[in-house]
DNA sequence: TTGCCAATAT
DNA sequence: AATATTGGCA
């Protein structure tokens, strides 16, 4: 994607026509008509698109271009290779998410695809509301693309499993840890939990379980630091505007601690960056940052408190949501170049929080079209049982905000936006603007994911 | 004492 | 890797 392109995005407001911006998707389809359909229903939705119409040349692709695709889709029958061969090989080659699509309805079919390693499965003829939302496949971490079941009712299985302690005690409560049972949520429960543990001797019972900082808690912590600012935040004010029941001033300190270190990378970074060149390589940056160094979880960190859909009803503690929400309302939002947020008041900007999806990596998405067939609601309880009787799929999630700690990426994928100086900026420089445009995006898909009439898998 | 913080332990 | 604990310092 080059930044003319990016540039010409128009963001609008839960305009959908946005959310495939920045994400390629390899179709690999031998019928030219379905291929042209597919191509151009995907490119409405802002998706770049890379055909293929034989398996050996989608391989040849992937092998050279993988760095630019973010997604593939596969159709079952290609001519030129045997059915589960080519998910095989991909699989093999890259861990990038792959959708496959079929006219195909046999459940154990589906399953055979969904067992060797794809991420969906859609029915032909592919409608819009199939495609619609592909993107958020992407946000997963790259490397395990693992195969797990969806839990019943819930596109947002992720989301409901964090505070599923509330739901189920009915007491609503911001603190969730390790090791209790409610972690475990709706799951197997007991079975093989007692069965190999342990060397533990029952006389441990007394330790506490571990603080899970959750992304509503972390949420609160960000937003305690917005109000106090970054010199006035000290643990002990932040426990207090965080205002959780159970929190400690040591839970806060360290994680604090964490916190302040992932601003010093930050700023590390963008140090480093600011002596070199300025514009290494856009295009690759902005494609590459999107797909791989953003995710649903980060957008969650915005500006929770005003949120009323269902999902963040029963995330929110009753008691103490109505401290945080009032006065000091988010009224913008800048994101740098890797997801990094640095929300705004006035003309001070500060910089906050990078998470990673606590989502379950959930195998199985389906739309929610009535219309046609993808794997719809119903169809989606044959999977699921299915799923659910086999025990070679698990459950692969990761809970938790998470720092964004130094990596590889950070130093390939130089800040754009320089941090606030004593002098003033330069306005006209072309990467603020890209800058700009990209943290507009970033805004609508957010609103998208936090709209609760919209289809989320994550 | 208390709070904070960096280092260290789990 | 994420969180908890410790010990020094104001």
């Amino acid at each position: 994607m080059t930044s003319e392109q990016f540039l010409s995005v128009e963001v609008t407001k839960n305009n959908a026509s946005s959310l495939g911006k920045g994400v390629r998707i390899l179709v690999v389809e031998s019928d030219p008509t379905c291929l042209r359909i597919l191509s151009k229903m995907l490119q409405a939705f802002g998706y770049e698109v890379t055909t293929a119409t034989r398996a050996t040349d989608a391989l040849h692709i992937l092998r050279e271009k993988e760095d630019e695709i973010n997604l593939i889709m596969i159709e079952t029958h290609l001519p030129d290779m045997d059915q589960y061969e080519i998910i095989g090989t991909v699989r093999a080659m890259s861990s990038l998410p792959i959708v496959v699509f079929s006219a195909d309805n046999n459940v154990s079919a589906m399953l055979g695809w969904l067992y060797k390693g794809a991420a969906l499965y859609l029915m032909k003829p592919i409608v819009k509301n199939d495609v619609k939302n592909l993107w958020q496949l992407t946000y997963r971490k790259k490397k395990k693309i693992t195969v797990s079941s969806v839990r019943s009712n819930s596109f947002h299985a992720g989301l409901a499993e964090e505070n599923a302690s509330s739901v189920t005690t009915g007491i609503p409560s911001l603190l969730s840890t390790t090791g209790q049972s409610d972690q475990m949520g709706k799951r197997k429960e007991l079975e093989e939990t007692d069965i190999d543990d342990e060397d533990n001797d029952n006389l441990t019972v007394l330790k506490k379980p571990e603080l899970v900082w959750t992304n509503e808690l972390h949420n609160r912590f960000l937003q305690a630091i917005r109000i106090l600012g970054v010199d006035g935040a000290h643990p002990k004010k932040i426990l207090q505007h965080m205002n959780v029941s159970g929190l400690k001033k040591e839970n806060v300190s360290s994680h604090l601690q964490k916190y302040r270190l992932s601003l010093k990378w930050e700023q590390d970074a963008t140090q480093k960056t600011m002596i070199r060149d300025h514009h290494p390589s856009l295009t690759l940056n902005l494609q590459g940052g999107f797909s791989q160094f953003t995710n649903p979880q980060f957008f969650m960190a915005i500006s929770q408190s005003e949120h009323t859909n269902n999902i963040q009803n029963y995330l929110c503690s009753p008691a103490s949501m109505h401290s945080l929400g009032s006065a000091h309302s988010l009224t913008r939002v800048n994101t740098n170049y890797d997801g990094m947020l640095i929300p705004s008041y006035g003309q001070q900007s500060k910089q906050l929080d990078r998470t990673y999806p606590n989502c379950s990596h959930t195998g199985i998405g389906t739309t929610n079209d009535g219309n046609f067939a993808s794997l719809g609601q119903k169809g989606n309880h044959n999977v699921e049982e299915h799923l659910n009787q086999g025990t070679t799929f698990s459950n692969v999630g990761t809970h938790g905000p998470t720092f964004l700690g130094r990596s590889q990426q950070q130093l390939q994928f130089p800040l754009l936006q320089p941090q606030p100086l004593p002098e003033k900026e330069d306005e006209s420089d072309i990467p603020n603007i890209v800058t700009e445009a990209r943290n507009e995006l970033l805004v609508m898909k957010n609103e998208f994911l936090d709209d609760p009439n919209n289809d989320l898998w994550l």
